[in-house]
DNA sequence: ACAAATGTAATCTTTACGGTTACTAATTAA
DNA sequence: TTAATTAGTAACCGTAAAGATTACATTTGT
């Protein structure tokens, strides 16, 4: 949703967008639209104002913010699930298992994001007027 | 967990292991362990077999088994959260972002698995053992 | 002053996951 | 062949996370 959310504003190319208007184009709640604004200016990718005829607006060009800025602002929990209760330890590898797997599941995640980082929002708006002819300049 | 499990069927050399003493390492209950067996056996990792002094045992040597295998074979959901109601298709960008967010999610995930592919149980067990003096060998 | 927005809290629903119990089916061992 | 052991599986519960909704205070522009 948080991608979506963007690409919103990236197609807008700068103007002031109200989270009414992007909860129109995800098809949700301006609350849950806010909820995830607060995220992304804690991450400084947008910027948003308060009071009659403002909004969100992204606080750099589509082309300098890439999806794995946009993906450690919203991870909310780790990808890999962690077991509710702990491991028995008295057993040799319930002991000792979460230190490895910590560190395997790290370098998975790097790796992951490596790869988001090499698109960009303005690569995104890009793919999706590319995939469909439609999207041709900012409607609503 | 199902990295949890498996190492421990690594860990015990191909002797068969019941559910029961999985679910003691991992600190749960027999019945959680069993179906997560079904989803290895599925992927044709571990066999079981039913029956008095029966259980499980890993179905190759942990050499020959990576994390990215096993990633798949328990894979439930996708690892980026789809909204639950459909985007507005009024909205260009709402309309054809799904397309384009599948083909960068994809090759994240590709990008996941690669990393977890080097990594084998073998691997797992030795990196238990180097970070666990007390890991010698098959305990309970 | 009023209207338009955001910030935020409280509550509800849904979904996924794990936990638990109970039972059936299969297999081994005595 | 009988009994014990073990997996397969269904049914149901509890919990946690995410989104949905409503309500209200706060800020800002006209």
């Amino acid at each position: 949703m948080a991608v979506h959310v963007l690409a919103v504003l990236a197609y807008k190319e700068g103007d002031r967008v109200t989270s009414a208007m992007l909860a129109g184009s995800v098809n949700t709640n301006p609350v849950i639209v806010r909820r995830l604004l607060l995220s992304l200016q804690r991450a400084r990718l947008v910027e948003t104002r308060k009071g009659a005829g403002s909004g969100s607006r992204l606080s750099r060009s589509p082309g300098r913010i890439n999806l794995a800025e946009v993906y450690r602002a919203v991870e909310a929990v780790e990808p890999f699930a962690s077991p509710a209760r702990k491991a028995n330890t008295a057993c040799p590898v319930g002991h000792c298992i979460r230190k490895t797997l910590n560190q395997v599941f790290a370098s998975a995640e790097n790796a992951l994001e490596r790869d988001l980082e090499k698109t960009t929002l303005a690569g995104v708006i890009g793919m999706i007027k590319a995939s469909c002819p439609g999207a041709a300049k900012k409607a609503g």
